[in-house]
DNA sequence: CGAATGACCAAGC
DNA sequence: GGCTTGGCCATTC
């Protein structure tokens, strides 16, 4: 062990940390761009277990679903995060997320 | 080393 | 459109 990890953690933490305001990444996104197209829930783990320092908020499954009241003191506050970046959120889901999608490669702002 | 776990994903009902 | 099942992969006990 240590070894993928590593790498696999440090990549999540550069592209999250990248991830700009009004922008969400999915969970296989990421991982895929790590190099592990099926290790979403790797990914999903590490930012359990990850710093609070990245913005994990603009990180979401691709149902463009938010994660239960684990962190951001719940899904509220989740929520309001991603409206304060400026994702509109309906019904505990992204709209258009795929407009709010983020990608490295393509870098738009 | 084997079994269990998980902030997921896709398909099926 | 929402809930259930199986599968993937790495970490942890």
């Amino acid at each position: 062990m240590t070894e993928v990890n590593l790498e696999l953690r440090e990549r999540v933490y550069h592209l999250v940390s990248q991830i700009p305001e009004g922008r969400v990444m999915t969970y296989g996104q990421i991982a895929v761009l790590c190099g592990h197209p099926r290790a979403a829930r790797i990914v999903g783990q590490i930012a359990h277990f990850g710093p609070t320092d990245l913005p994990w908020h603009r990180v979401v499954n691709k149902q463009g679903g938010l994660a239960n009241e684990f962190s951001f003191g719940g899904l509220e506050g989740h929520k309001k995060l991603l409206q304060q970046d400026g994702v509109e959120i309906t019904d505990n889901h992204v709209g258009n997320m795929d407009k709010y999608l983020w990608d490295p490669k393509n870098s738009q702002q």
